[in-house]
DNA sequence: ATTAAAAGTGAGTGCTCACTCATTTTATTG
DNA sequence: CAATAAAATGAGTGAGCACTCACTTTTAAT
């Protein structure tokens, strides 16, 4: 029944699953790490720093992680699973298709269900952003997941909709990133360029779905 | 008739133009830094590496930069102002109202001249995006800058539109983000996310801002 | 041609960094 | 309660860092 052309996915996820039991120190020393690399950046924190922060011996920390990218890697990597995750489900076309009938619908689920994570995840999000461009495993891991399943199941999601009458027929790659632009441009404005300024999270994302549907300009013109 | 209340506005401008003569070697420090800085980051990089790339003695960085913060500040401070150049003019409502009749014109004009300059300033800007969450001096900067003087400026632009009925009624800090969101997408996506994807560059801004204006939905329904 | 200032040099300095390892503490199991 | 393994420790280490300074070279002005 496995579809073994996907193999290396099952894998990720697996990965994903808290598999290994942790010690709690091992646990106070990712908090930690992810407090600082958040505030401070990777370059800029000390293995020190973080083991004080952390209540650990420095020597703790390279029991559990060889070296100080390990332990980045370790943060950093798992949530690029988690933040494709709705995308990777095997049946994640099928399963999109049946409960949305109106593209906005499924924009606007796929809008909350992504703003809800990143506000869970704010802190690596922030690391992630900072660090991927730097990182070539981080990076060889996004450009896979982004173009070889997310992009590919999005894009027969809009084709679906082009079809159905409901979305303007324009190449389906310019439609996704016109939709990604504005969900991250509202996303990141609310979590951290503006992140005290008060919204209705429902609402907001609600009037950025009409205006991605149907523009700035007047309609009754 | 000067307006005393922007003098800082001006100061900030004769900084950028080049007023200090720099020697061949400072130039070369610059141009070398900014070469490293937007490839590993600023953190990782070290002044010796700067100085040798330079062909360059390392006390040399340092007889024109006291520390190496001042030789990032420098080169990331002066590239903000121009960022925002188009919207410093004491006359930016005016200039802009006058030869543009149509919202579209605007937009359109405004997208091409700032993908343009990300365009010529592609290191710099990868440099900014990095630094920008950790300088204080830089944050503080963009703050003043954008909220300050950007978003008024082109929040008057909007509200003209929407006067005219040309645009969406809609609080004008949501159309400017979704303008925004969609413009920075766009660039960002053709300069670092897929830069050799060949493009015209003038139709996609075209087309981009098509979308922007009339949205993703099927006009004909 | 003289001289003073400015630009450039590179060996040297103290410090912090990521990482190691011999040793101690804690957890596990029959 | 031994016996053994796993976890934790922290002083120690060499490397590399940003930055200094006494000195040399270049430039500019008279």
């Amino acid at each position: 029944m496995s579809n073994y052309q996907e193999k290396w996915l099952e894998d990720l996820l697996q990965l994903t699953e808290d598999t290994g039991k942790k010690t709690e120190k091992q646990i106070r020393i990712l908090e930690a790490a992810t407090e600082i690399f958040s505030q401070k950046g990777y370059e800029a924190t000390s293995t020190s720093e973080i083991a004080q922060k952390a209540g650990v011996a420095e020597g703790t920390i390279f029991r559990h992680y060889k070296t100080k990218r390990d332990l980045l890697l370790s943060i950093a990597g798992p949530i690029l699973v988690k933040l494709a995750a709705p995308f990777l489900l095997r049946d994640f076309v099928k399963l999109m298709e049946l409960p949305y009938e109106k593209a906005d619908d499924f924009f606007r689920a796929l809008a909350k269900d992504r703003f809800k994570f990143a506000r869970e995840n704010t802190k690596i999000i922030k690391i992630l952003i900072h660090e991927v461009p730097f990182q070539p495993e981080l990076m060889g891991q996004i450009k896979r997941l982004s173009s070889d399943i997310v992009f590919n199941r999005i894009e027969k999601v809009v084709e679906h909709f082009q079809e159905a009458g409901q979305l303007v027929s324009a190449p389906p790659w310019r439609i996704m990133r016109t939709g990604a632009s504005l969900v991250i441009g509202m996303i990141l404005t609310h979590l951290f360029i503006a992140p005290d300024f008060p919204i209705d999270e429902d609402e907001e994302i609600d009037l950025a779905i009409d205006l991605l549907m149907n523009g700035i300009g007047n309609r009754s013109m």
